[in-house]
DNA sequence: ATCCTAATTTTGGTTTACTCAAAACAAGTG
DNA sequence: CACTTGTTTTGAGTAAACCAAAATTAGGAT
């Protein structure tokens, strides 16, 4: 990936989407961008430090007119509460941290889409397939390790 | 007590967990094997029907503690409350309406678990994956198509 | 069979994430 | 610049789920 992205300017992106241009927008959007996988609360914290003003209704009222228009990606792992990120129309999945919840992004299993064919569907019509892998992240790992480490005799 | 019909024995179930053998686990226990993928809330209609003075605090604490005992298998479908079905070890996975949200089981996919390896993992250890389709159930897809066929006014 | 103790359930209050609605306000069109 | 419509604020409300203390009960011990 590129360290120097230009964002695709905010600006373009909501007005394309037929959606007027408004600070806490583009301060929501800027916020996302810098944190990906973020809930409406952290959010909401991280806009208020541009525009103390803005109010969590505010920050709902954006994540939902932005995903709807689809320019944000909302996800739902289990157990977090609902987390945004900019949508690459690819359709990549997610990795979750079981123990601190860290996500990150994972590109397609199989290259192209091989999740979205099901054995039998049950007479669903299929649209989507979402992927989303349980583990332990770095960090935690680490935790861990060291936890083992520290109160039992090493396992080495 | 009942003597002639044979189900999985739930007494053996919860006692081979180590857990007490108690009304509301038995009521829980049946009411998600007649109707899995329930959510908490009408598991807790289903057994006040046959067990009037239950608690839905006791749903909630039975759920918790045949989840954790590994009798229950929780899922969390986005958009959803928490759902629960008897797991079956295997890894099997869901595809959920996302017009009624009337979730059915489906096989892994390819197989065996070739959902279980990412290309890259961000340095996570992966532990499981969890794949949910989502699309329209045979019953939506009857009811949408009827709405397109009577072209003028969605009969609702 | 009865007692005892830890596990379970009840009761009641609390939290978190999110929605709804009316009124104030501001973006963008003409 | 004014107007219209979309957006945000303000304030209240809801549903799902969790927490804790007290009452109860299952199941092993006596």
């Amino acid at each position: 990936m590129t360290s120097t992205h230009i964002s695709p300017a905010p600006r373009e992106l909501l007005r394309d989407a037929g959606l007027k241009v408004t600070a806490p927008r583009l301060a929501v959007l800027l916020a996302v961008e810098r944190a990906p996988h973020s809930d409406a609360d952290s959010l909401f914290a991280a806009v208020r430090r541009e525009l103390p003003g803005t109010s969590l209704q505010a920050v709902y009222g954006v994540l939902g007119a932005l995903t709807t228009a689809g320019i944000l990606r909302r996800i739902e792992p289990a157990t977090s509460s609902a987390l945004y990120e900019r949508r690459i129309g690819d359709n990549h999945h997610h990795v979750v941290c079981t123990s601190c919840k860290a996500v990150e992004d994972i590109d397609c299993v199989h290259g192209a889409a091989p999740c979205l064919a099901p054995s039998a569907s049950h007479g669903f019509v299929i649209e989507a397939a979402e992927v989303t892998f349980w583990g332990l992240c770095p960090r935690c790992q680490a935790r861990a390790g060291a936890a083992r480490a520290a109160s039992a005799p090493p396992v080495r």
